[in-house]
DNA sequence: CATCTATACGGAACAATGTTCCGGATATCA
DNA sequence: TGATATCCGGAACATTGTTCCGTATAGATG
């Protein structure tokens, strides 16, 4: 990260990546660690050891490191890259499917996206300030891409008016959190309720 | 943590504590220990070295593991603690105050202990097995504390009726969440509105 | 195809921290 | 005062995040 200072690199390269001259293996290698991080975190949670990692990968702890500066960057990545396909899920589920499915279909996917990242709520709430910026691209991905369905449904006449993506986005987060009283299912049986109530004053 | 298998343990002591008798000493350390955890906790976090904490209390670390095998055993007890001052608090207001003034100093009370756990909350999150009876015994203590206060204003006509103790705390508790766009006079000034709506429909 | 160099890799080594172990100190009792 | 059950201190061990550097190699060049 240091910045040789020539006069001449202000604003060109700096690092072979950033010209555009990234070696294959360099390449394959990270995603590798990324596929790899995915499964296990998914398997033993967001505290697994890097090493776990790195041999998932097939791939040293330095080449991690290279490619990962601190653990953070890559449990920030991986939610970043699940926080997209959650997102990009929605254009999938507008296209091919009707405006009120599209909808249902695009809440059951969120809901099992926040349900597999309880370790990364941890995360969040432990203000650790390398995850600070998350919550805005929580926010900035997601709140768009419901908006879209929800508009779209509103238009068909097919769910209520006047429903903020934001406020949905968050509570149904929030009948996701743990609770010890419950089996696992509940979100799923809340949900249900949620999506029957947006549609209950559809005019059409 | 290891039982003797003798045919005479299953009913009487098993370890000295069990039978009345702590050295004097070994008292007065698991005192220190605690105080001392609860700075340092507060000064540094939740996630602060143990070997600090011994420090801190003047004591070996070998000390430190033979009151609590296990760190999560000193948070579990530092909790515990914070959460009974917390719940003893609303006694002595109950006994001090006139009861609408019992209930708002209380929730004050509440606030300020629910802000300072913000570390603990992650805790909580990270699903680790050991801090699974924590919201139990919260609930255990800090609902009835609530509860009676809130019976002896509404018995003196002092705040609307049917309000629900473990409904207020949970709702309380949320407004405390950490937010980025948020001074931190914010939890106070809801809290204002909260107590000022208990009374707005009082029978006197 | 051979050579060369920038780039990337692997894994040993280091540092921080939770946990265990045991020789020695000491409170308590007779 | 002496015996002994109990407790203490801190060195040692295990795990995990992070750094370092000698080695390997992709890709360019001839």
């Amino acid at each position: 990260m240091v910045r040789e200072t020539g006069p001449e690199d202000t604003t060109a390269e700096a690092t072979p990546a950033e010209r555009g001259r990234v070696r294959a293996d360099a390449r394959r290698n990270l995603d590798e660690l990324l596929k790899a991080a995915m499964k296990v975190f998914a398997s033993k949670g967001v505290d697994a050891p890097v090493r776990d990692i790195a041999k998932e990968a097939g791939v040293g702890v330095g080449t991690l490191y290279r490619h990962f500066p601190q653990r953070s960057d890559l449990v920030l990545a991986v939610c970043t890259r699940e926080i997209d396909a959650c997102a990009d899920a929605a254009a999938t589920f507008g296209d091919e499917l009707q405006p009120f499915e599209a909808v249902s279909a695009w809440m059951n996917r969120y809901v099992q996206f926040i349900m597999t990242k309880r370790g990364l709520a941890a995360a969040l709430y432990s203000g650790d300030p390398a995850y600070q910026g998350l919550p805005a691209y929580f926010e900035k991905r997601l709140h768009p891409a419901l908006q879209g369905l929800l508009d779209a449904a509103e238009a068909a006449g097919a769910i209520r008016s006047g429903l903020k993506a934001n406020e949905l986005l968050r509570a149904v987060a929030s009948f996701c959190a743990p609770a010890q009283d419950v089996g696992p299912e509940y979100p799923a049986r809340m949900l249900e309720l949620f999506m029957d109530g947006l549609r209950y004053r559809a005019p059409a």
